[in-house]
DNA sequence: CCTTGACCTCTGGTTAACTCGAGGTTTTAC
DNA sequence: GTAAAACCTCGAGTTAACCAGAGGTCAAGG
């Protein structure tokens, strides 16, 4: 089915869909969220340069970090042009991410040596439980970054 | 305010968001989901019997390792009858939820350090980067805990 | 008695990340 | 040439955990 000519043809979304593994749907979801973008045909069809598997890629790995689609968005953007991502952006991104997964576990940590700490007292009192008030666990809901943590087969 | 006889009063909705800093509407929304209960005045109004805060306080506190309503709803209808939590029934709950938070936990720093192996790699293929295809990380799918991790100040 | 504040129900909106379907066009393969 | 498969747009539905507001009732104080 793949000739020598065909690897260097532009693929269509059902196309791009079978090699991400992502629904053509939700290719066109990104698109209209600005993730990627595509050309058209004469008849109106999107067509999408080889490089775009690769952005996909990244996508979706993102996503099994908990990134939100809003805040990847953001990176992708901030590649000088809106050209597929090197192995030097990918580094720059997946550095960052790594920061925020190592302070996403240490809150989660931090919360689990509460409650084991917590474990048979019972008190959960609004003044003195360390489960309870301080707001300092999670929620900063400061400049930065909140996210989701989904299971990665949405289905 | 507060009288010798005030002690062994019922609680209307907004005392009990008072003292539980939860809003009225999420006391209706509770209610409405089967997470508490309310007995009916002459008038129609809400009143609660003072154990009721206990349960609130048990629905934040499983709001903030993650747990889904729907799951904290599940575990409190499995104490006996409707009675509000003990010590004992916390200790059995947080013991459960601990766990999850472990495997959260765990699931996260596997993560992490694949990324954390795979930077600079740029390669992102389907086939034979870590940090794609094994769905073995996230989203087993199976019947078990899937949760969200959000803010715990929604606002 | 009358005003104010708390309460009631119900509808609709919010965000995230998609999916599904309707109704119609284009491509491809025979 | 025609039929099937793939594509198009657009609108609505899904889940979670609520909040806002409309329109009306109830309770407490002076």
């Amino acid at each position: 089915m793949i000739s020598a000519e065909n690897v260097h043809k532009q693929l269509t979304v059902g196309e791009v869909a079978a090699r991400s593994g992502v629904a053509v749907t939700a290719l066109h979801f990104y698109e209209a969220k600005g993730l990627i973008k595509s050309q058209r045909n004469a008849g109106n069809q999107r067509r999408y340069p080889r490089e775009v598997l690769r952005r996909v890629a990244l996508i979706k790995v993102a996503q099994r970090l908990g990134i939100p689609l809003a805040e990847i968005g953001e990176a992708l953007k901030q590649l000088p042009d809106n050209r597929a991502p090197t192995a030097a952006d990918w580094k720059v991104l997946s550095e960052k991410w790594s920061r925020e997964l190592d302070e996403r576990i240490s809150q989660l940590m931090l919360l689990r040596d509460r409650l084991n700490g917590c474990i048979g007292c019972g008190c959960l009192s609004m003044e003195a439980c360390p489960l309870r008030n301080q707001g300092d666990v999670l929620g900063e809901k400061g400049p930065g970054a909140h996210f989701l943590e989904a299971g990665a087969d949405p289905k």
